[in-house]
DNA sequence: TGCAAATAGATCGCGCACAAAGTAATTTGT
DNA sequence: ACAAATTACTTTGTGCGCGATCTATTTGCA
């Protein structure tokens, strides 16, 4: 009975419930996110910039799975915060190099305690959290696959 | 080194995790969506009532996690493109009923196809992919539950 | 060298997603 | 009985998310 001979209904059950977690989380994040005047997708940008500071929009966008499109107004609103630079590669006019303000780093610490919330309320051990992060991740890039 | 000391660091790699599976699906969907002129969430309000006719659109709301701000333009397409009735309740003419016309109840078969090819891309057995769900519902229910 | 193809972003249009505010019907409290 | 509170849904405004299309720059190759 562990063949996978029919998946169609779970995997029709396996994405509404990806589908209504994400939105969980998104919820989880949006109050916490306020008293810094950021979504949760610009929070993420925010987090992808901390930990790599300087990338382009296209490999900023191949990290969080979104294209220019996503990326342009909300990379405006960001700069428009005063928390990010966006300026051309000398190198390249083509790219747009993106950049953290003083103030766009200072954030970070502050946000240290939003990640303490989460963390509190998903309440599993870090084990558990790290197998289902992987088994999400290794369906995700499979499905990323099948889509070409 | 299995107890929650600090899950902060791996909620949020998580978090990320669902949000970017989350699109994953909704791009694999889209395609095989597109020839019955389906959203990905609009065909997710018509398994609901496949499942279910007749529902109200709070009921419905509370299955998906959306709320009617959603739902109202939403079902409205859905009218229109003549899968569904909207009708108040005679008993309580606040409520807004939900049924599927023929047309929309004719979807269903054709639909068989669509939760196919999804099984297919997951390409889990279906013993792994009910552990995941069930994972990720209860992970969901808590951060439902810690947004009061 | 010259010019087509490829690449990086930006813009536009449409459809979610959701807070806030509005409308109408029903229930509750006195 | 009837005003206040509640409930169900709609409307409005803002910000994603993405396909399609556009502009500007760089690369390839004949």
């Amino acid at each position: 009975m562990t063949q996978p001979a029919d998946n169609s209904g779970v995997a029709g059950m396996l994405c509404f419930s990806l589908y209504s977690a994400s939105h969980a989380f998104t919820q989880l994040y949006r109050p916490l996110l306020e008293k810094f005047e950021l979504t949760y997708p610009q929070y993420l940008v925010m987090v992808s910039l901390w930990n790599k500071d300087g990338q382009n929009v296209k490999e900023l966008g191949s990290t969080l799975f979104l294209d220019s499109s996503t990326l342009s107004p909300l990379l405006k609103r960001l700069n428009a915060a005063g928390l990010i630079t966006r300026t051309r590669n000398p190198q390249d006019e083509r790219e747009v190099l993106l950049h953290l303000t003083e103030k766009g780093r200072a954030l970070q610490e502050r946000a240290g305690d939003v990640m303490q919330c989460i963390g509190e309320a998903a309440a599993l051990d870090a084990e558990t959290l790290e197998t289902l992060r992987s088994t999400i991740d290794a369906l995700r890039d499979r499905l990323h696959q099948s889509a070409n």
